[in-house]
DNA sequence: CCTCCTAACTTGACGATGTAAAGATACGAA
DNA sequence: TTCGTATCTTTACATCGTCAAGTTAGGAGG
């Protein structure tokens, strides 16, 4: 008999304590959303498929917006986690690397739509919760990093001190909105032409806008 | 007493024939949509803000979802009549009339965020419906007409022959996705550096991208 | 003018949803 | 062993979208 195992599953029928329902919560509430989109993302769905009761949840997220912040937290540490993979295997020159990081963003659309509709597109996560403001925050002044890179700028800055240099902001700006905006073209389906073609097409264009945006 | 004027509101209490329910109901959810957000939208309340009992709707929509599509059709209609308006008032170059029609997306997006949202964020709307696929595909013409008065490219052509010249579409891909991505940015309050900034603000970084997307 | 057909709208009901309140259980400290 | 408390269940309620059945009114045909 399951002696030490915690087991996430009761052997038959339910169990009281689950022994870690809030990251069994946090995993479904993903698989829920993406089969039914963030719009019909159903909070007793989760629970369902956590095999918990309804009323659940409540103990480890405040209602069902809470739960969407957590979820939402853990999509921006996997967006950017998908940004450093994908320039891990690029040259190190400031032009490969921001060209690697917009591929690595639009990877992320592209694998996992409703996660990347939730964190850009959706009302239902509360952005003014610390741990999801931080994430969100630690994608931002990565996409800064990479443009200082791009610009020549050299020495570290107070994140300050970064959003008042203009200049700086404006061509962060520009090319947050391209790659952003491309990668929600694609994963909404407004632009039908993108969605046919192979990455490798959605790779070039994105490169050559990219290259004519950081041109001097 | 009130003879031919069809009025939309009952003299005192309700009446059966509203006379112009459907149009009301369309002028009702874009107010809803408005105060609630696409996904907070209830359809109970349009038809309360309507006048008419929670079934009305059901006799000229098949259900929510056509009711939003109704909207959304709506929604592109005045998203393309805002880039024609901010043209008219532009130089008649191709380059100023392109940069217009990008000031002319993001006034839309500024002035009607939730329908912004609804017809490029949402999976509500059915973009089989005929009337909403011709609303979005002019919209989507209107850019590439400017997009290839923006290369020189002359004459008539088919859509489909459009849609197959592939260093067109590329071009096409590139010129909208900065464009939408800065005005889904804004809208969605994730480029947070941009919400604090005057509108004239991100006309020059806007007018800067496409500056340089447009160079030979 | 009257009748009646039918579209337009209302009423009532159903299952599903989010959340609050109260009860049940089991872990862990004393 | 006892007991406090965090964890989870059960029950309940208002609201949602939609279906079915009933009610009203506008208009065509006599």
């Amino acid at each position: 008999m399951q002696d030490d195992a915690k087991p996430a599953a009761p052997a038959s029928g339910r169990q009281y304590h689950h022994g870690n329902l809030r990251a069994a919560l946090i995993e479904a509430a993903e698989a829920e959303l993406t089969e039914k989109g963030v719009e019909a993302f159903s909070l007793r769905g989760v629970a369902k498929r956590a095999g918990v009761s309804h009323a659940a949840p409540a103990h480890h997220f405040i209602d069902a917006g809470g739960l969407l912040t957590a979820l939402a937290a853990e999509g921006f540490t996997r967006f950017l986690e998908s940004m450093r993979a994908a320039q891990r295997t690029a040259a190190p020159d400031p032009v490969a690397q921001m060209n690697a990081a917009g591929q690595g963003y639009l990877d992320f659309a592209a694998r996992s739509p409703a996660l990347f509709r939730l964190i850009f597109s959706s009302d239902r996560p509360d952005f003014a919760d610390p741990t999801l403001d931080k994430a969100a925050s630690a994608s931002f002044l990565h996409l800064v990093e990479g443009v200082r890179r791009l610009r020549g700028d050299t020495g570290a800055a107070s994140l300050a001190g970064l959003l008042q240099d203009e200049s700086l902001m404006a061509e962060v700006a520009g090319i947050w909105s391209v790659v952003h905006g491309m990668a929600d073209l694609m994963n909404s389906g407004r632009l039908k032409y993108l969605q046919g073609k192979p990455p490798e097409f959605r790779q070039k264009i994105l490169a050559e806008v990219l290259r004519r945006l950081s041109a001097p």
